[in-house]
DNA sequence: TAGATTGTTAATCGATTAACAATC
DNA sequence: TAGATTGTTAATCGATTAACAATC
């Protein structure tokens, strides 16, 4: 008898991260230069406009399957609207920011002030003055109460800007937690386990970097 | 007659990216957990520590030119300096904060308290409330300053933390005057000169990009 | 010596770039 | 049609990983 063959093509998921990441930016510019009364782009204006090539453009947005006009180029709506079908999830995600001290204060107001499916949906500290108040804009809770809140309120991403000596703690607790994302601002590595995708914004090793290559 | 060979081995420069970063790292967690105290280390034992593999460690080493021991492994001591001489500048850079606003002040502060040759020592802003006052410790200048004070205070790097819709503008005036390595904070593409170094920390497209990957 | 580790080359993997057929 | 652009495969490049000889 024959084998019925599977036919859902799985596209999802095998987006390079590099791509991943190009794709927010398309959209993000587009969103703010042609607000609501765009109409077509070519790949090679898209390149241009972030210093990438137009077969790159062209290969990102093959591989969301959105398909241009050779008249006209690419429908900047559907583009918009695959690029956020692909990379968002539909109800969004609820983000937390783990130690509120001047630079996680800093970056709630700054993501709060940008237009993203992803939420800033509660904030923790060890801070007496700041627990159960409202840090820019976002309730704040005791750091204790991570394993708690983490479920209650579908937190699946958190931004750690917490002091060195507990990063190692608190990223556990939050692992433990059911976290699923984070986003490190310390200069202390984390070991996660593999379904926890880690992004390390790590400021010092940056300017060495920078400094390294500029000499 | 026979030609004299070149001797001199262009090691610097060579070194990728990617190892750059790792040297940053490794060195700052041999200084933080041997202070002076340290012995040997072996690679496989700094790879475990940073979730490396060991050969990318000696690989690493290698590309600076620093020998291990076969039975004690690497001098600690050596180590850090070897790094400090490969990727410092002797005397030091002086980096520049360019937007005091939230996010730039805790930046500085967050810079100054970690131990590196890398010195913030202006700040710029147009607010005339910060103009002329210490900001977070550091002088700040007015923005339009920045040809006059980049020159005068040998400024290199500079952290780009100022609202979207100037940083074209004030990116154009740093690399006029001079300026060698930005890191962006902002999320606006910034279209610059190949011998300016770059580095870009989107937070909003980092915090996309793990929405993606964690569905 | 045997065992473990360093140093280095070769193979692999992932991402970018080049090339070009298809077609509006 | 001619010219320009899309869609896609092949080649290249850079970085990681595997393999292994040298040796303490």
């Amino acid at each position: 008898m024959a084998k019925i063959e599977k036919l859902t093509i799985p596209l999802q998921k095998k987006l390079p991260p590099r791509s991943v990441e190009r794709l927010s930016k398309y959209r993000r510019l587009l969103s703010m230069l042609y607000a609501g009364n765009g109409e077509f782009i070519f790949s090679h204006d898209l390149a241009r406009l972030l210093n990438l090539t137009p077969e790159q453009v062209r290969r990102d947005l093959m591989l969301i399957g959105l398909s241009g006009n050779r008249r006209k180029g690419y429908s900047i709506r559907a583009l918009i609207d695959i690029i956020g079908e692909t990379i968002d999830k539909e109800e969004g995600y609820n983000v937390a920011i783990v130690g509120v001290g001047n630079l996680g204060r800093a970056i709630t107001a700054f993501i709060r002030k940008a237009q993203t499916k992803l939420n800033i949906t509660a904030a923790f500290d060890v801070d007496a003055n700041k627990i159960n108040r409202e840090i820019a804009g976002v309730p704040c809770y005791d750091i204790l109460r991570i394993p708690d809140m983490v479920k209650k309120l579908n937190i699946s991403i958190v931004i750690l800007t917490v002091p060195s000596d507990v990063v190692k703690d608190i990223s556990d607790l939050l692992i433990h937690s059911g976290v699923k994302g984070i986003l490190n601002f310390t200069s202390v590595h984390l070991d996660i386990p593999s379904d926890v995708y880690l992004k390390d914004y790590d400021i010092i090793t940056s300017l060495e970097e920078i400094g390294f290559f500029i000499k």
